[in-house]
DNA sequence: TGAAAGCCGAACACTATGTTCAGTATCTTA
DNA sequence: TAAGATACTGAACATAGTGTTCGGCTTTCA
């Protein structure tokens, strides 16, 4: 089975990554310093500069997960390329944020967040991409302009739903964002 | 002429203004230190912080001149409120964009630059709500969630603009801005 | 079971922040 | 234009976080 890691070195990491979750979710990104994160995690100072060069390179390594989510989605959904539903790669982004709501709140959006938000611009974008480039007729619109836009639209949906009392469900966030990725806002001006 | 403020203080502001914008330019937002920035405008250290109360503070109150700008802009066009040109506040700040472009290349998209994206967000978000908000009816998209999709694409494009070569003349990104907003991307995908 | 890999934790050097204060320069206005 | 108010200087200090190093201990793997 492939060179598996260290059991301790697991251990390590998964204790990291929750620990920094936690100190997300209860004080904001910005304000949790690696001195938290360790003693949050009860792991030594050294030991943490001996998986990750800092807090910004543990937020992104945590994003792996999502990653390899978004990957099988994708796969998996390959073969129905109906021209009808597009941007399906959505729900379940969706769905993992809601999952981890509190964290997802305290990251996007503030200033932090913006590792998140790049991380997350990144995956996403890849996403975007694959799905919509060979979509893309000639137009006026750089292609890579489009992509952007999608993905600031899913993140504008994403950290506006997440803010919203009561809950929104992840179902009601997909209608959100594909309605306003696809149409735009001309339709419901009057 | 109201209290007009001592000639001192007006010199000292404007010097530290400019040396954050030109150190921004020269090597980004994030690397900028207080210490470089009253090094840069020769000012003393206890000077600026009887001034600021951080790096973030001077950069929030360097984009007054940009808010008053869009007050401006906006109440001037009040008159014109024909359907067709919704969205017209954006050629004022796509004007400006262009005229500091090294500048909020350097900050749109970075690190620090969330500090200057919130800024912008904020200043802009008051523009568009007041433009849309009497002209919403109802829907299933919440309105503040509309108000933030138009500040996302604004800002989306403003980026992605910034960073293409050979440089997109405002009237080209307000055109793609438009396109965007109010019509998505629906329409150009096959 | 023994070598390899991982962990501990204290100490250290470094960088940046933000405050304080006594002395000096500049402005305002009467 | 002189006096009082206001602003600036610059050095010293306290605080806080970062990232590295290293000798000794523990766990894992084969």
């Amino acid at each position: 089975m492939a060179q598996s890691i260290d059991r301790r070195a697991a251990r390590t990491r998964k204790a990291l990554q929750g620990a920094l979750i936690a100190l997300i979710t209860r004080k904001g990104y910005e304000a949790v310093t690696v001195q938290d994160i360790i003693d949050e995690a009860d792991v030594g100072r050294s030991t943490f500069y001996a998986h990750y060069t800092g807090k910004d390179d543990l937020l992104r390594k945590s994003f792996e997960q999502l990653r390899a989510l978004l990957v099988d989605e994708q796969r998996d959904s390959a073969d129905q390329v109906r021209s009808k539903d597009a941007l399906l790669f959505s729900r379940a982004v969706f769905e993992h944020a809601c999952e981890y709501r509190h964290a997802y709140r305290a990251l996007v959006g503030s200033r932090g967040g913006v590792v998140a938000a790049n991380e997350l611009r990144r995956i996403i974008g890849d996403a975007v991409r694959k799905e919509l480039s060979p979509r893309l007729g000639a137009s006026t619109v750089p292609p890579d302009v489009v992509v952007q836009f999608v993905v600031g639209t899913f993140l504008t949906v994403l950290s506006s739903s997440l803010r919203r009392r009561p809950a929104m469900p992840p179902a009601e966030m997909e209608k959100v964002f594909r309605q306003l990725a696809l149409r735009g806002i001309g339709w419901l001006i009057e």
